[in-house]
RNA sequence: GGCCCCGUCGUCUAGCGGUUAGGAUCCAUGGUUUUCAUCCAUGUUACAGGAGUUCAAUUCUCCUCGGGGUCACCA
């Protein structure tokens, strides 16, 4: 069975990139009819905080992307790892290494000056003397020092990289026995049963390390995938300093889940042509072999048509019940059919909705200048008045009602339906654009609509 | 700097030796619309460069250039 896993590191909230490797993982596990499991990284707890697994697992929810079994915490498996630390010190793989911190940063300082590759020079490797004083010693595991070490990656290949250029006996716990990360993600993938990882390209040079654990405790080595990183406008990897990467400011800005995974899902992946993915079709259609080799630029124009889109493709009942959220409640509006259908096409976000929906309701307060001298000329105002009669003597529910009506003026005016449909639109909403004028008529009713052209009549006279 | 990865329209991408290099987005123009938006149609724009291999290279190889990632007792 295939099992993918999501390992974030609480220190903040889920990120954009973050959430695309997420969802590719848990796209290709729920393909395989496997499991994706959630891992939180905790161990280093001056970064860490409970605000932020939670933030992680809130977004998580808003997508609809749920994670299967228990969360693994690593801050609570010490024990593990140092199970397996002592294992290997016992079979003579790690060892215990008595360099201060201090040498080894002078042991940095002098390959830097001298252009060598800064690495660790195995002076503990062999040591059978008697320890320093006062000096706890960190582990170190004994690293193939020369060979090859092969990267089988579904994304980019096989990948080789040479032992002498790459390794040396990196720390696999640091003096207060604390293990290190590639050590325990190669634990703990393992001990998950995790047998396809799916992550940032930026781990690509680690995974020879893990691969050094792997094999030092004879664990079977899972399929690797790594996926290109999501790079800002400047063309560099996408950090939080980029701004609107936090998921959940997407949901505030108006964003829909199906939206924004679509968007993400089509970012270094692709199948065909096909621009439109339900998450269903995701699920059945992803395929980590088809992901680009090639990083991508983040550029929201796409995510604002595939919102659009959604939102157009939304059903009304839904729409109202989303707008709630922004303060709109429609849901119980006998107009809510017309309005919807005549706003939602008009909205890039929800948000957008919202307002489209508030500017509508609200009787205006202000008259664009450019609106009135536009619109407010010549007649306007008596074919305005006209108008007001025919909506006083009849009782017009439909649009095609308030349309009607205009339509009579129209005719008895001899005027053109510009000369109508003009002023009144700016008597209705106190500017130019809009959705048609009786659809605005219908949803406000014929009293808002009597008292909006009275008080437009009066304030621009 | 060492090591590793990458390089098709501005952006997201299709392509897997022979194509008028396709789609989407963006932008522009036209049509529809009383307005705006939607929608429809049309259009501009790309194989980083140079050597090979081949009858034929966007596609295979090498080099150059460009971009990125990574080099901790962080994850």
């Amino acid at each position: 069975m295939v099992v993918t896993r999501f390992a974030p590191s609480p220190t903040g909230y889920l990120h954009i990139g973050g959430l695309r490797t997420a969802l590719f993982s848990y796209l290709w596990a729920k393909n395989r009819g496997g499991k994706f499991v959630l891992r939180i990284e905790d161990t280093d707890k001056a970064r860490n905080s409970e605000e932020a697994t939670q933030a992680i697992l809130k977004a998580f929810e808003w997508l609809g992307l749920e994670a299967d079994g228990e969360i693994t915490y690593q801050s609570q498996r010490d024990e593990i790892y140092a199970k397996y630390i002592k294992q290997l010190l016992d079979e003579g793989k790690a060892y215990k290494c008595y360099m201060s911190k201090e040498d080894l940063t002078e042991l940095r300082e002098t390959q830097m000056a001298n252009k060598e590759r800064t690495m660790y020079d195995g002076r503990y490797r062999d040591f059978d003397g008697t320890p320093p004083e006062g000096v706890e010693p960190v582990i170190r595991i004994k690293a193939p020092l020369t060979g090859e070490i092969l990267v089988k990656d579904g994304v980019k290949g096989t990948i080789s990289f040479q032992a002498e250029d790459i390794l040396d006996d990196f720390v696999i716990a640091r003096a207060d026995g604390a293990p290190t990360y590639n050590f325990v993600v190669a634990i703990d993938d393992y001990l998950m049963g995790i047998n396809e990882v799916i992550r940032g390209d930026d781990h690509l040079s680690n995974t020879p390390k893990q691969i050094v654990v792997y094999e030092a405790l004879g664990f079977d080595i899972p399929a690797f995938y790594h996926v290109p990183m999501i790079h800002n406008s400047a063309g560099k990897k996408l950090s939080k300093r980029d701004g609107a990467t936090d998921v959940m400011a997407y949901k505030e800005m108006g964003y829909t889940p199906q939206a924004l995974l679509n968007f993400l899902v089509r970012l270094g992946w692709s199948h065909g042509d096909q621009e439109i993915f339900s998450f269903e079709e995701m699920i059945e259609l992803f395929n980590p072999k088809d992901i680009n080799k090639s990083a991508s630029i983040y550029n929201t124009e796409k995510l604002d048509w595939l919102n659009s889109h959604y939102i157009k493709n939304t059903s009304n009942t839904e729409l109202a019940e989303l707008l709630e959220a922004y303060d709109i409640h429609l849901t119980s509006h006998d107009k809510k059919e017309i309005l919807l259908d005549a706003l939602k096409e008009r909205a890039k976000t929800l948000k957008e909705l919202a307002s489209l929906v508030t500017e509508i309701v609200t009787t205006p307060i202000e008259f664009e200048a450019k609106a009135i001298k536009k619109a407010f000329k010549d007649n306007a105002f008596e074919v305005l008045k006209a108008y007001s009669e025919k909506l006083t003597a009849n009782e017009p529910h439909l649009p095609s009602d308030y349309h009607s009506l205009m339509e009579e003026v129209v005719s008895e005016m001899e005027i053109g339906f510009g000369k109508i449909g003009m002023p009144l639109r700016v008597a209705l909403l106190g500017k130019m654009g809009g959705p048609n004028i009786d659809v605005i008529m219908a949803v406000i009713g014929k009293e808002e609509t009597l008292l909006r052209i009275t008080q437009a009549i009066e304030k621009n006279s």
